[in-house]
DNA sequence: TTTTTTTACGAAAACGATTGCGGCGAAGGA
DNA sequence: TCCTTCGCCGCAATCGTTTTCGTAAAAAAA
């Protein structure tokens, strides 16, 4: 380092003062002179002094930053989640640092020990598929450290969350598809100790129930690591295309189970939706440019980060302890495309 | 915060130590007898002793930790990159701050002399679509700060870069089409001062000289923001389709470019590839289900974010300043689908 | 003038860890 | 017996900042 930075010590020899009032004259205190404060803060502007947040974080156990735990971000649901903590934050003069679980339990509890351990002021969290215990966000949450849910959530800690509306998105997806004329409506989830795989779940059999119909648990396949690992969501499928009364269509319940399943179905010279019909949850942007167009479950991603980045920030900055949680729930969209359409197959055929 | 977390100073009070004699003991120092070490070690591990990294930072300068600055991790090139580079440093027990410059010139700044000022180890960068000037960077450099480049970097500054090969992957994405048939190819890219720009763009005029044509420039289309902003592609495309010799091709130069014009020529009800081809520079892992699929010129992504990686490591972790820099360029790989192939059209049609 | 209050600043401890140096006791050499 | 050497450990400074407390000098009150 040939340039160090210029600390409150360089200025406090230049200006013949201390220390200590260099720092309370950056700090505006009311103990220095308005004389001597102009004099510093002149000085300090002109050798564009920063604090050093290193420093500030080791002395006020603070840090100005936030923490995010998704399990990737190699995922347009979770990039647009994070857009929109990072517009807040940097509004509100935090900085964000992001990590990856890889739907592994074992970097979510090391990613947050180390985020904690980074003095970050906040943690906002979507869980990994793997995470069956939160002992280890028990463990910081009782040590005071806020956290918001977002997304893939957990009752076991009293904090506030937000979610989509997981029911009604599953719910409106499968009476769609009902409507255009599917009768055996498969459903292929993630890991099924994610909250939000019950959820849409939920909405999915009461969609069916409401239809005068019985749900079929060898219509419904669980993804353990919600398709990061493609044989997965493969194996479902074959497992659902040998079936003795195959679906007609099939409801995914993620992004990447969305797309992976799409791919898989045209490689395996299946035409959707003539012989199976497809709805996803997915916020990717190119939906409308897939082949066929995907009928969608859209999240409104940025809002939620917005919004789960707003609450964080009144739990770090409340004078006194938090005692009444909120469950934000937002509204899902669904966007009808080709993959689910019947009509669009007698266009054709 | 109830249970704070245990230091070396409750180490030292419980075992009847000083803190110097407690901090010699788990770093293993000679000076301290086995058994004395051997005590501390068993009581850290029993308390679940973790050094602070804060502490650790502020005292050695140094943070155990690389930034990495990117344009936008929303795009499978960089999502697949930071996987490479995050795969990299754990290995070597880094961790990493991933932050987001969104194409601005400004954020890129801010983004810089934040993680500097965090004490980042080293810096992993591709540069901002609006970045001409690299002060910010160069200064930070001359501290003492090593740096690495991949994907869209710069001659002013003297160190490791990591690149495709983007001449070449233009080269023969133009070829092919040219192969194919198609005489008018025009090249929709992104803003003039990136590197990437003018080696994709030299390779694409290059495989147009080679084929006995002239570069013409009004087939030669910049988005200032890389596609960040549709109204400036949708412009762009919409300036091509009006020119009296209308193209019947385009290249594509960057992710984002590729899906919003793949997407507005659909909405333009412009079939592809029978009225214009389409090739881009892509490393979306839906591009086989986009409609058409998309011929896509594929990046190492991963390959380039492990390389870079271990290369910032290296100048990390080098005793004496290094002096020989390398630039690796490794190559992409032409991927061809529908949306280029005159066959598939003449099958149809 | 003396006492009290106020103003404006400095000294020092603290955050948690690292490290050079000094010291003390025991062992070895003369 | 005395001196040196060495092993083992503690003191104290340090990183850059914040904050409590103490204290001069100046101002106000007596």
């Amino acid at each position: 380092m040939r340039f160090e930075a210029i600390t409150i010590k360089d200025i406090a020899k230049a200006l013949h003062l201390s220390v200590s009032t260099v720092s309370k004259a950056l700090r505006g205190s009311h103990e220095i002179s308005e004389e001597t404060k102009k004099t510093v803060l002149a000085y300090a502007r002109e050798f564009n002094y920063k604090p050093n947040p290193i420093a500030q974080s080791l002395k006020r156990g603070r840090s100005k930053s936030i923490g995010v735990i998704v399990c990737n971000i190699d995922n347009n649901f979770f990039s647009q989640v994070i857009n929109g903590i990072e517009s807040i934050a940097h509004q509100r003069d935090y900085n964000v640092i992001i990590t990856q679980s890889q739907e592994s339990y074992e970097r979510e509890i090391s990613n947050s020990e180390h985020l904690s351990s980074r003095n970050v002021d906040g943690l906002i969290i979507s869980l990994s598929a793997e995470t069956k215990n939160v002992d280890h966000l028990v463990k910081l949450h009782e040590k005071g450290l806020p956290i918001v849910f977002f997304d893939r959530v957990t009752d076991k800690i009293h904090t506030h969350t937000v979610i989509a509306n997981n029911y009604k998105g599953a719910y409106e997806a499968t009476r769609h598809l009902l409507q255009q004329g599917f009768q055996r409506i498969a459903h292929i989830t993630s890991s099924g100790s994610l909250s939000i795989t019950l959820e849409r779940l939920a909405g999915y059999k009461k969609a069916l129930e409401d239809a005068g119909m019985v749900p079929d648990d060898r219509y419904i396949k669980f993804c353990q690591h919600g398709g990061m690992i493609h044989e997965e969501t493969h194996q479902a499928l074959a497992e659902l295309l040998d079936l003795p009364d195959k679906p007609d269509a099939i409801f995914t319940a993620s992004d990447r189970l969305s797309t992976t399943t799409l791919s898989q179905l045209r490689k395996m010279k299946i035409e959707i939706p003539r012989q199976i019909g497809l709805v996803g949850f997915t916020n990717s942007i190119s939906a409308d440019i897939f082949n066929p167009s995907l009928t969608s479950v859209v999240q409104p991603a940025l809002e939620m980060g917005r919004l789960a980045t707003e609450l964080l920030v009144q739990l770090i900055e409340s004078k006194r302890p938090v005692t009444q949680f909120h469950k934000r729930v937002l509204e899902t969209e669904l966007t009808i495309r080709d993959s689910s359409l019947r009509k669009f197959v007698q266009t054709k055929g």
